[in-house]
DNA sequence: TAGTGGTCTAGACCACTTC
DNA sequence: AAGTGGTCTAGACCACTAA
């Protein structure tokens, strides 16, 4: 049942995926490229292709000359630093069935870095949208967002302000996201945050401080949140690059 | 001029950061790939493989149908996270020009989270490394490794404790570092990592704590890192996944 | 030496953007 | 309609690992 869209690339991906998951294989081995793909009727760069994926995602490793293992490690990570795109997808990653909780939608003029971030001048108005994504009724992360007021396309949002940010640009700001650039920061959480986290005033918290621009790299949104170490923490692979 | 080793990719690629970086491009566009292609003699494929790379680390971006263009926020990122393989190039691809310093070497018991990354029984012993990457003298950041003694395939190693560890490993324990599994933990710095660095006790900062692996997913070290932030900030670029 | 992944080619067709 | 990047094929040869 091979067919077009997902392309041939991620079924095959999901194939050597489920494969993965299901089988075990011995000693971790992947069957070669080659009688893959014979086995699924493509081509070997289409293998390739998908098992190349495989290995960003740090599910696979590769050795020249002798074969495709899986990589249990890597299977911790929940998600890719790199490919997180909605909160939401992030913390259903790591198992959660998060709900989320609009705590603040108001306009209010930009502060400096936020103006600074979006090249508006002072006094400019933003519109601040501030979630609080829960497990259980238990604060998992904390996510405030800023969008130029005059992006704003109508003024019958309220129903949205939970939405994912992207989605929310879409639909009343007729923008498209294209991506972040985004800062880590280690901090201390101050009172205010740390009460509606749930957590002590003072704890040590990841910060994502970024920036969402379009395809035209115009900025669209500054975005500052912070997450519970105890609940959500972030891991990757680092390998010897090619660059 | 064209050779193998390089690849033709990694020629390719150089090349076309070397006209993003020098020309500039209108628009920050960059020419079509099968302009590329024919201009340099390769194939499109190639040509592609090397855009490929270049987007992943940031540098373009590409949108069907309309081109591939220079991503002027991209440059900021210094160093993608998980292309980290050591921490001299870090810092160097940073702007800086590190010293290192050995603060201590010596031979311990495994403690206990170290004793279960690296699979060793109680009482087991470790060779500890800690070392500090300064910059004019002002601390940036500090390691420290931890190596089970029973590697070591001799004594005579104490010359090499400022090496990077994928090299100490090499040359000392015949042991091939293959990657990192990494944890990105926020904390507030004791009071003996504050001074080490030169911060106050109590300052927000990044902390990496890894399992180093070899090819056979053996551990073969367990680092713990700590970063200061004034001086060193991570940055990444979030687009929707693929995934 | 046999078998594996790594690189590269030449070409086809598709999906999308732009004019 | 023209031109771009996205997907896929079939095949060649190379570099490396393992028996």
């Amino acid at each position: 049942m091979i067919t077009r869209n997902p392309s041939l690339t991620d079924q095959v991906k999901a194939h050597i995926k489920e494969l993965i998951l299901t089988d075990g294989f011995e000693d971790a081995r992947i069957p070669p490229e080659t009688e893959l793909a014979a086995d699924l009727g493509v081509s070997r760069t289409t293998v390739r292709d998908a098992l190349s994926r495989l290995q960003s995602e740090g599910a696979i490793y590769r050795r020249q000359g002798a074969g495709t293992f899986v990589n249990q490690q890597g299977l911790q990570i929940k998600s890719r630093l790199e490919d997180i795109w909605s909160y939401e997808k992030l913390l259903e990653d790591h198992g959660f069935e998060p709900s989320v909780r609009v705590l603040a939608a108001s306009k209010a003029p930009a502060d400096s870095p936020t103006a600074e971030a979006l090249g508006l001048n002072d006094g400019d108005m933003v519109l601040i949208i501030e979630k609080l994504f829960l497990e259980d009724e238990k604060p998992v992360m904390l996510t405030i967002n800023r969008i130029p007021t005059h992006f704003l396309s109508g003024t019958d949002y309220a129903d949205d302000e939970a939405a994912p940010i992207y989605e929310f640009l879409q639909d009343h700001c007729d923008r498209s996201l294209s991506y972040y650039l985004s800062e880590i920061i280690p901090v201390a959480l101050d009172a205010d945050t740390a009460s509606k986290l749930g957590v002590d005033p003072g704890t040590p918290a990841i910060s994502f401080d970024e920036i969402g621009f379009d395809q035209s790299n115009e900025p669209l949104v500054r975005a500052t949140s912070h997450f519970r170490d105890d609940l959500l923490r972030f891991r990757l692979i680092r390998k010897r690059s090619g660059a």
